[in-house]
DNA sequence: CTGAAAGCGCTTACAG
DNA sequence: CTGAAAGCGCTTACAG
């Protein structure tokens, strides 16, 4: 379709009996134009949709006020609400967002990572892994990063995570507050970074308790997976008091398992989740979760990337900045039953 | 952190003893290089940590093997799988990816569009509503795009979206084989393309029965509005035999307004879904819905820009084409009571 | 096979 | 206030 190539700055500054220099200024507010030279110029950049190419300008100023966002993975609203908290920030204070989803492995990030060099000013790094923590450390200590879920001993790097410990300790004290003693702990993949946080977290919690008996089952942060795993274990007649799921994803699993042996959530079996998606309020029974501020995960990695791009900055300052996560109690864990107060 | 800058082709060229034109040569296997040069040179490449610029290279080459990706908003698990769809593809092909989410108007569709220029080399524009058509046709007959979503009406561009229609009314006819004649449609958000086509498919089938009474409510394809407006409705007296919400987050929120009525799904009244979001299928009870192939909706778009791209095309072939949607039939329609076989 | 040079589309001192 | 010119970091004919 597109006949005519698109203008570029000569073809302004031609229409509008002027140097390319001039139009650079206009467009860029850069130092004092006629008022006049400037309305002709605006007229005809408006008149030929006239748009800068982003990368000769980054070329130039050495700026391309794009943010660059290194994902694990791409699954489930988890994503999409982060991505989104980066995208509005971004969006609001001028910059644009370029995504990839770099795999686990270091040689897939670090291909990421010098594909997008000149295109970003910095990186907002997820860690899929405790094993991917080195490639994104050296990232950080080339570029502006700011480290996302990197676990808590990050070191000397700017990191941002939600307090994955916390969350899953009250967690654990609810269900105990609540009685509970013989507790399913269904945790995530090996080696995630979020998912050892709360299996740690679990395990502490339990030793406090000399009567608290703990059951440790995998269920891989997956749906079908804690189906399948919870439906073997009731198979085999255990009959705990309650099932924690690492997130809300699982327990949507573990209720479905639970059904289907015939027994009653949470009068037979207590059932809690981890990450409080959207869903969960309207599952029956709604879910006792825990609260991951997810789109503030988003939103404050981007702020702080766009601060230090703002100062000139060659690296975001080495702070390691803790969300904290928040117990949702609603009637799945038998609080509603049993009417206990939260245990925060 | 980082003292020294990032190296620079010529930095490279001077420690290898060659000239930039022959780091280059190696750098993109454009012409035959000694054996022994390119040894040389990839080995100070390794050393530095030498990445080209990306923005020059766009430049020059006039491509930057980037895709832009304008979205309306992004929620949910429909849009992570889309990306997903869209970002593996281009990988595989060796492109990145630039994300941005534009509100539904059109100056700032404009400005997104604007920004991007010089920085990716073609679009894929959904379409958040019937009212942005326009300004992403002016897209599309600027630069090499492909319209997703966008109706069945786009003209002569290249377009590509699921079978709402099909889908829509695959499901009412199912819920009419089951024997349903007083159905309720919770519709979403009007002017957005995907609810109104659903919509005109469930008018049309119910035309067709000379006994079916279609009540049409709107639940804006949310999860709470879906719960107000279901017990607004049941509270009202009223016992349809069927409610068919047009997505599917807000048919767990009817399931759950049902339930809190004291009502059974689908014993007093079936409901169904539409998208076959991976929940779906462990909801108690599992849910009757419309699958979309979301993943491949972003893997074909994605792959027909890229043909193009690959092929120097200034615009992509204009054909709409139209991927099927599924009945997924479970038992929150009553199905598996009444036994009856899926109408297609 | 390899280098010197022109040029991509911009921005920014430097003059005037 | 405005223009001519240098330069950003690369690629690609053009010679040799």
């Amino acid at each position: 379709m597109s006949s005519r190539p698109t203008p570029t700055i000569r073809d302004v500054a031609k229409a509008a009996g002027v140097s390319i220099a001039t139009v650079s200024r206009v467009l860029n507010d850069a130092a004092r134009v006629t008022e006049d030279t400037r309305d002709r110029v605006r007229s005809v950049v408006d008149k030929m949709g006239y748009a800068p190419h982003g990368g000769t300008r980054a070329v130039v100023v050495r700026r391309t006020r794009t943010l660059g966002v290194l994902l694990p993975e791409l699954y489930g609203e988890f994503f999409s609400e982060f991505i989104r908290g980066i995208d509005e920030t971004a969006k609001k204070h001028g910059f644009l967002t370029l995504v990839t989803s770099a795999r686990r492995e270091a040689n897939e990030i670090a291909a990421a990572v010098s594909n997008m060099r000149g295109r970003v000013d910095g990186f907002l790094a997820v860690s899929p892994s405790v094993a991917a923590r080195a490639t994104l450390a050296e990232v950080a200590e080339r570029y502006p990063t700011v480290l996302v879920g990197a676990g808590s001993d990050v070191g000397a790097f700017a990191a941002l995570s939600v307090n994955n410990f916390q969350g899953a300790a009250a967690m654990m004290k609810h269900l105990l507050s609540l009685g509970h003693r013989k507790i399913v702990f269904l945790r995530g993949p090996a080696g995630q970074v979020d998912a050892s946080e709360r299996l740690h977290a679990v395990r502490e919690v339990a030793n406090w308790y000399d009567d608290c008996e703990l059951t440790e089952l995998s269920g891989e942060f997956r749906m079908d997976t804690a189906y399948e795993v919870v439906t073997q274990l009731l198979q085999s007649g255990a009959r705990p008091d309650a099932i924690f799921a690492a997130n809300d994803t699982m327990a949507v699993g573990v209720i479905s398992a639970i059904k289907d042996a015939d027994l009653r959530v949470p009068d037979d079996i207590a059932v809690t989740g981890f990450d409080d998606t959207p869903m969960t309020r309207y599952l029956s029974p709604p879910l006792t979760t825990v609260r991951m501020p997810i789109f503030s995960l988003g939103e404050r990695a981007a702020l702080r990337l766009i601060e230090t791009l703002r100062g000139g900055g060659t690296a975001v300052p080495a702070n390691h900045e803790i969300l904290p996560a928040q117990l949702v109690i609603r009637s799945s864990c038998g609080a509603a039953h049993k009417m206990m107060e939260a245990a925060g």
